[in-house]
DNA sequence: TGTCAATGATTTGCGCGCAAAATATTTTGG
DNA sequence: CCAAAATATTTTGCGCGCAAATCATTGACA
């Protein structure tokens, strides 16, 4: 129909990554069931594994989550008894999130997660790395240029 | 805290996907405000131009969409005018999607799109090729993967 | 030919993702 | 000190994304 090149379905790289990352989210899914978390929880519980007892600004940066999807994410983590969400004691503008003992204790059940997955896919290592380091560069690129226009 | 190397949060491949998928969409965004179309919505669209005419199942495999989530964006597509959804003369279980002229029309304004979201973003072109073949290579893995399991 | 499985699409329910607005608290500059 | 700007978080509203259930229609086949 419409003849133009650039235009084309099959030639959008965001095509490609929108329904690879979709894919990769539904491949977690049954694994996550197992640990009662969805993937943007269970990627909340990473950073929090990292460390924990961090206020939720701290979160936003390192999950890379907006702070308006974050909020009713910790809350679902807070009714699981995984963390503790509490202001704190200095600047009570902000909230401290703790790590339950439970929510600790869920790292060694997740411990497999990260092999299986890679397991079940199995995508060459090299290639694997090589994806991450391109979807990094792509994510720094955005927001690097767009921060510019910005300010300019 | 957690000190096991495949739960850190900075090694997931799939965090890096994930960030870096939801950047772009934010990127699409301003540029596509102007065409009145969400991001899912100009993928639908993208779809539509290369053909119309189809059945839902058809835009189901192309744009890789699940089919309950289609529905609804159709019904927008057809709220604005884009897009008629008929029933099939044939088998009336299915339905025709068939561009509107103000449909076919949108994608004169359209034609600039990728072009725009390039020059901003100003990734290398091998290395946004490179990014799509990986991507490509992951969706058809975990459907592979995930349908052998499935079958066996 | 009537029943039963298969198919195409819709609905339901829940959890994001995020822009924009609102709220509460702290900091800053006069 | 105090008003105004800045900061941290929450709320609101809309549009997905998708599993599961449902509905309508068609196909298969005994």
């Amino acid at each position: 129909m419409t003849d133009i090149p650039a235009l084309k379905l099959k030639n959008q790289v965001c095509h490609s990554l929108y329904s690879a990352t979709n894919a990769l989210i539904r491949a977690y899914r049954p694994v996550l069931d197992q640990l009662g978390l969805t993937y943007a929880q269970y990627l909340v519980m990473l950073a929090l594994w990292d460390e924990d007892t961090v206020i939720i600004k701290n979160l936003v940066q390192r999950t890379r989550f907006d702070a308006g999807t974050l909020t009713p994410i910790l809350k679902r983590l807070e009714s699981k008894a995984l963390v503790t969400i509490a202001k704190s004691s200095g600047d009570s503008r902000q909230k401290v999130i703790v790590l339950t003992p439970q929510g600790k204790d869920l790292a060694d059940r997740a411990r497999k997660t990260p092999d299986n997955i890679t397991r079940q896919i199995a995508m060459a290592p090299e290639d694997a790395q090589q994806l991450k380091a391109l979807a990094e560069q792509l994510y720094s690129l955005i927001n690097n240029n767009l921060l510019e226009n910005d300010t300019e």
